[in-house]
DNA sequence: TGTACATCAGTGAACGCGCGTTCACTGATGTAC
DNA sequence: TGTACATCAGTGAACGCGCGTTCACTGATGTAC
């Protein structure tokens, strides 16, 4: 009695990171860093808290480096948007449908990037911060005369206020996933908030 | 030596009472309540840690007088707005002054509502919910074909966008205070995009 | 007005708990010969 | 193919710290007589 099972061993600890990864996003998201511990998230992994420590230096470098993936990742396709656009009504359009899937693919990720942002954004070089790019994006609109709002950051907190409370109030379940379905009237209020010339 | 000096002592509880109110308010708008410690809280009174618990049960307790008393503020306030305002038009203009009024004389109270709505609302009474209450105007509006925007829930995420992302930026340095000088703007940008009709 | 007593805001020290983290150890796996 | 060894993911127990909270006590204040 009380034989240790032996327990299959996989060396390649990138799984197990992975899975740490993957747990972490899906407590922080739901119950916010403070209120997830250690010990949480190693359940949910099914490992000892300890092992957690072979993977991540520390809780919060397990969430930072969660944040930075995450966030550069949606840094990276708003850039590449907004470069690969030649007027704001295109851009407009692929923003709009860029939070939708984000949102309703990866929620998890969403609501862990809305959470945390201000907790790591120091961090974030200001050429990859998202906000700074939309605003960047409003300055070449106004400069071409495509929106009537022109103030870049007002702009830019009308665009996003606009685009992410929908997206907030699907995550509390004042609305119904999934977000895209509201994809055209969100894209349309937008465009009407910031005064969008008709081409 | 070591002598105490003779401390006045009133026994009025009262006005500590309201100081821990006011204190905690700040702390918990700035830093978060988890981040805010009994201790941080005393000090910035001037008492000791224990002293607090002459005023209220428990840390949690002080969080959520705070909110339920400047919750049911501004509940009121929208209660009482939306029965007043005879057309769609007049509420939207006082709501966003509202808005504005205390976000710049009380960005504190603006933040704290901010950030711990989620943990404090399920305590709330539905009809003392202020999106509730903004749903409910929605709906008339859109029963009254005032708006172009069909569906409440929708709708009323679309205002709270445009009318709360500009003061999250203010409050986080994005955008110059106070609010108050983007009212119309905000205004104008709620009203285009739900589709506002002109009378 | 003076005296005895009840009240109560405030104190300093202590408590217990949960947390993040460390550490010596285990044992399976991969590798060199 | 067999053997000795290095590697390393994972473990259970312990540690120390900071936190919210409690408690016996103090002393000023208000009040009854």
């Amino acid at each position: 009695m009380n034989a240790v099972p032996a327990r299959k061993r996989s060396r390649d600890g990138q799984a197990t990171r992975e899975k740490i990864f993957k747990e972490a996003l899906h407590l922080f998201a739901r119950k916010g860093f403070d209120a997830t511990s250690i010990k949480d998230i190693a359940t949910a992994v099914g490992v000892a808290d300890a092992a957690l420590y072979r993977h991540f230096a520390s809780k919060d470098e397990i969430a930072s480096a969660i944040f930075t993936f995450h966030y550069s990742n949606l840094a990276r396709s708003v850039t590449a948007l907004a470069e690969h656009s030649e007027n704001f009504g295109v851009a407009l359009r692929q923003l709009v449908t860029l939070l939708c899937e984000l949102f309703d693919d990866s929620p998890d990720v969403f609501a862990f990037i809305l959470l945390n942002q201000h907790d790591h954004l120091r961090f974030i070089r200001d050429e990859d911060n998202v906000v700074s790019e939309i605003v960047a994006i409003m300055q070449r609109a106004i400069a071409r005369k495509e929106i009537s709002i022109d103030k870049p950051e007002l702009a830019a907190s009308l665009a996003l206020g606009v685009a992410i409370q929908p997206a907030v109030f699907c995550l509390y379940g004042r609305l119904q996933r999934p977000l895209g379905q509201y994809r055209d009237e969100i894209e349309t209020a937008v465009a009407a908030a910031l005064g969008l010339r008709v081409k």
